[in-house]
DNA sequence: ACATTAAGTGATT
DNA sequence: AATCACTTAATGT
């Protein structure tokens, strides 16, 4: 239905509004236009970060792991954002921390990091950008730690759920009990179990494979 | 038809 | 909330 836009069009139509002309042009030539599907891996734990990614559309997922490979959502990135972390990142260790997995198919513009340097210095509205961006960031960490510290299972569970509905545009979440577990680093038999608890409360309704989120 | 994977459940810690 | 053990149900080949 919608033609093919050039990258410079998407650019404008979602970062338009925030960065000024010459800045524009110099993302759109220096960085690369990249479409990835949903289940991709975009970044390994320790892989050497030399891009940040420009989210366009779609949502990334974040995870952390733990000795034995369990692993952890921390949080996810969404259409407009970007992961000002990944800046960081290459100042100091050049490493990352963390693994991050499309979760839906997106579209997103690898920027170098050298670039992001020169722009930091040479664009306010870049500056100002990346530090909202660490901003967001830093606040979404901090609600999964509250989650993480202060919340039951089953809320923390109901929380995940919503928020995985929201970034998908999507009620109806296609995944397995094992794999939610896998995210909250639990069982799959306490998934299993408080999901079955959540749809008796009318919640949710649950099928083979799939779940769908009633109280958005 | 058979094997595999997803989900449900009681009992125990 | 985690683990074990076992069952049932849906799906793939």
């Amino acid at each position: 239905m919608m033609k093919e836009m050039s990258v410079k069009e998407l650019l404008d139509l979602h970062y338009g509004y925030l960065f000024d002309p010459a800045l524009l042009e110099e993302i759109a030539s220096a960085g690369k236009y990249k479409v990835i599907r949903k289940g991709d891996k975009l970044m390994e734990i320790g892989q050497h970060i030399s891009e940040m990614p420009l989210l366009f559309s779609g949502a990334i997922k974040v995870l952390r792991e733990d000795e034995e490979g369990e692993e952890l959502l921390l949080y996810f990135i969404e259409k407009g954002d970007t992961c000002a972390m990944s800046f960081s990142c290459c100042m100091g260790t050049g490493r990352s921390d963390i693994r991050a997995i499309a979760e839906t198919d997106s579209e997103l513009l690898l920027l170098p990091v050298n670039k992001m340097d020169e722009w930091m210095v040479q664009y306010s509205s870049w500056r100002a950008f990346i530090l909202d961006s660490y901003h967001t960031r830093l606040s979404e960490l901090m609600e999964t730690v509250d989650t993480l510290a202060f919340m039951k299972m089953d809320e923390r569970l109901m929380k995940y759920l919503k928020d995985r509905a929201m970034v998908t545009q999507n009620d109806v979440i296609t995944t397995t009990h094992l794999a939610v577990a896998n995210d909250l680093h639990t069982s799959r038999v306490v998934v299993s179990r408080i999901l079955k608890s959540l749809e008796k409360a009318g919640k949710l309704e649950l099928g083979r494979s799939s779940i769908k989120v009633l109280a958005l």
